[in-house]
DNA sequence: CGAACTGTTGAATAAGGTCAAACCAGGTGG
DNA sequence: CCACCTGGTTTGACCTTATTCAACAGTTCG
């Protein structure tokens, strides 16, 4: 079952904004929910101080876009709540989504004019935003903070490649397998463990990021199921029944 | 035709490396043959000159391993001669190239302890390195460096989630036509303009990169030739005829 | 010349895609 | 409360694309 955009911020935000509409307010970095992971973690107090001062959090709807590819360059951020997807498009609407964000990363490049990516909001998020133009200051200014940056996008690169090597030799099977492996991963940075692995995304979305269609997805998801790998509770969530074994299958060991 | 692994670099080594073994000297960063599209760019005369002090050009011959991954980090460089590959392999031996790279490209990971991925050698190669030891220093002290290598990194991000789309989306077809048309792109950042494009990897090679088999490649190969779009000179190299047709291929326009 | 490669082409096969129908849960409204 | 609709999902039957397997052609090199 999908969240509702109901009020995704009660603390910060008693009179939230209604009917999936954007709204903006400052933000207060000391008790940010993501301020052990996201790139803010490297800086110090007084930087952090400073960063307060410009940075405001917004709020996007279910299915909200956020920018589009081709765009100028408006904004980056941080995701403070929810699932965001990136994605590129061909001409005839050919999808394949480049990466899920969740509540930590990074989104948009602190470098480039314009976006290169979709971005659009699978879940009701809250975003910590800077203003493009600021990032490009804040960056001179603060050394601990472009240093960061470039671990980030080294970090993103190997991912991106990683997913080229699923998305150009693995199977549907092993696909899926790493999939699940990655979303269990994810979690577990921010603080989420277990065998429980929640799907923000649907079918369609899974399907886009690994290269397959809807029905092979289902399909495989029915296979691990009956071999008794994971257990599908609905679909939006999935228990790992045998974390090994599928590991075994996403690194093609099986 | 393969180049031999003759003397890769008469002017600055007269006595080459016989036998395709490995040896290093210091770098001359004012003469260097890829000053102007290196991440030295970015540099000031004095910066370059520190540069200079600590920098060594290694050789490489055809197929030797440049480094492999899980491998602790030890040097990054440019690229200054010759084509190198960058890849992934799964426990059975499937590969996946995920870069070729070519003079005027930087190699490894400015941040990162240890490689993710392998890089060989396609051709004889001048490389031009530094202590991987020696990065973390000089980011700390050369901003501009920092920034520029920042640059690169979302550089390098954006072109691997175009080959995601190319590797999830594209057909057989649409991957060759890009694949020639980024040859291209590349070839002319160095200078090289014209319709031939030389290709320093074999057939294999470019498989692997398009997440295909030799076999389909080699039968794409003749079906553009067939249309007329392209010439195949010879293995190694082909003219295109149609350059726009082919773009249009290549975006799924066609 | 013949061996070893690399590349091309053809025929058979399989993995995943397409098309279509059934399923299922959550909401809506009588 | 229940019938009905709707969207996402699952499953089945069939088809297409690219892979696999195999034979053959060009080059290079000993």
């Amino acid at each position: 079952m999908k969240l509702v955009a109901a009020n995704p911020c009660p603390r910060h935000e008693p009179g939230a904004p209604p009917h999936g509409l954007t709204k903006a307010l400052p933000q207060d970095c000391a008790h940010c929910a993501v301020r052990e992971i996201a790139v803010c973690t490297a800086l110090s107090a007084p930087e952090l101080e400073r960063l307060s001062a410009i940075a405001v959090t917004r709020y996007f709807a279910t299915g909200e876009t956020l920018f589009r590819a081709e765009d100028a360059a408006a904004m980056v951020g941080t995701v403070i709540r929810g699932t965001i997807k990136t994605y590129k498009l061909l001409a005839d609407g050919r999808q394949q989504i480049v990466g899920f964000l969740f509540p930590g990363d990074f989104v948009g490049s602190p470098t480039q004019e314009t976006h290169h990516v979709f971005a659009e909001a699978l879940t009701p998020i809250e975003l910590c935003v800077f203003p493009f133009s600021a990032v490009q200051r804040l960056i001179r200014e603060m050394p601990n903070l472009e240093r960061r940056l470039l671990a980030v996008a080294h970090e993103d690169l190997d991912l991106a490649q990683d997913w080229m090597l699923l998305l150009g030799r693995k199977t549907a099977q092993e696909r899926l397998a790493t999939f699940l492996l990655l979303l269990v991963n994810k979690a577990s940075i921010r603080g989420i463990h277990g065998g429980a692995v929640e799907l923000p995304m649907n079918r369609g979305e899974i399907a886009d990021y690994l290269g397959l269609t809807i029905e092979t997805v289902s399909r495989q998801f029915s296979k691990l199921k009956r071999a008794g790998l994971i257990r599908v509770d609905d679909s939006h969530a999935v228990t790992i029944k045998q974390p090994d074994r599928l590991a075994e299958i996403a690194e093609g060991t099986a």
